[in-house]
DNA sequence: GGCAACGTGTGACAAATGTCACGGGAGGTC
DNA sequence: GACCTCCCGTGACATTTGTCACACGTTGCC
């Protein structure tokens, strides 16, 4: 592993982003750090997760939204199978439980997309030498963001109520009865002072809750 | 106009993306470029019109999802106010009816997101001779997508069911009777096969048509 | 002029949804 | 053991939503 072709500390980084525009443009702006060096790049976490066990990069930028293993799953992967492995997710939609999720996971750095482009090398740089990053927008907004006030069943009945359109297709969903899914759903709706469940669901999402 | 300090065929550029990583970073892939010049760069379509008439770029790539004003009405105003003005858009979610949006504004170029990165200056260079780049992907799933079935007002409430929860505050924005609503609603979701409002909706926008 | 399509509305009905009250059981804590 | 919370369910009720039939006026086309 002690190649000679790259100059000393010399940052080696793994990029997953689903959008090939994007990694192939970030590519070419940490490409532009003499000591930022880009070793491989991948379009979902299941592959970043493997990547990284096999190169054992210094830092890792992973995009939360991706195919087959979002950011924080491949996140989970790489910290269980590579001791000391330092990630970064970038976001597009930086809700406060998402962050949660994230420091839950060990992550070292934690950025919206929002973020001036020139201030991304100097987070690599940051989190390489083993310091955190957080953005302190999407930190304050956590810090004064709600506790979580739904059961896990409550946050299940939302969860699917996002992707089924009827409350019969959720019950089928998670073998409940119709009118056990209402009554989640009307708890969870209270609790959030939502006035149906796709506001209530869409509310719980902005949360990342689920 | 005739500044002497860029290399002659030059091609100005003007950025337009809301996420400012994404733009900074599309801004270093195109640097590489010798023949690209990045003249203006903003994160709303309003700012991004204004600056195409002040600065009259070759070329400008705007995202579809922005702030303010899309990128299809950026581009309107661009072409309004700059004849001969050529516009690339770049979009995410490469909706079908997006693309005859586009095209209807005269925009000589559409690339999704997943497009390599490498690819892109090579589309900015076909763009600026005068040539146009749809990306056949999403040209091809445009052909044979279904022409959309519905009138303007179902259209109108559609659009407004993505923000309403109920029919009720639907009929309040468009000054409607709930009856008429209902009404409205139950046509297209007859029409596009959808067992509720929200379906509707979603499969129009899905289609590109709200 | 006649006709079709669209926009707008009403009224009635059925189905879906949300609310409430009330059970019982499982699992913890004091 | 007593108590609490969560999970799962039932039944009844009011409200919302979706469907259907029908009406009237406008616009555009043949």
């Amino acid at each position: 592993m002690s190649e000679s072709e790259q100059p000393t500390g010399s940052i080696r980084l793994l990029i997953a982003d689903d959008e090939h525009l994007i990694r192939g443009a970030l590519e070419a702006l940490l490409g532009l750090e003499p000591d930022i060096e880009v070793v491989a790049g991948t379009d979902n976490g299941a592959t970043a997760a493997q990547l990284a066990l096999e190169l054992r990069p210094d830092v890792c930028l992973l995009d939360l939204e991706m195919p087959r293993a979002d950011g924080i799953e491949a996140a989970e992967r790489i910290m269980a199978g590579v001791p000391g492995a330092r990630v970064i997710i970038v976001t597009r939609h930086a809700r406060p439980g998402v962050l949660r999720r994230a420091l839950a996971a060990k992550v070292a750095g934690f950025v919206p997309k929002s973020t001036p482009a020139g201030d991304l090398a100097d987070v690599i740089r940051d989190v390489a030498a083993g310091k955190r990053y957080i953005d302190p927008e999407i930190a304050a907004a956590a810090l004064v963001a709600e506790r979580c006030p739904l059961t896990d069943r409550e946050l299940d009945v939302l969860r699917a109520t996002r992707t089924s359109s009827s409350v019969q297709a959720i019950a089928d969903a998670l073998f409940l009865s119709t009118g056990t899914v209402r009554n989640y759903l009307s708890a969870a709706m209270t609790k959030l002072g939502a006035s149906n469940r796709h506001d209530a669901a869409e509310h719980a999402w902005q949360q990342g809750w689920i």
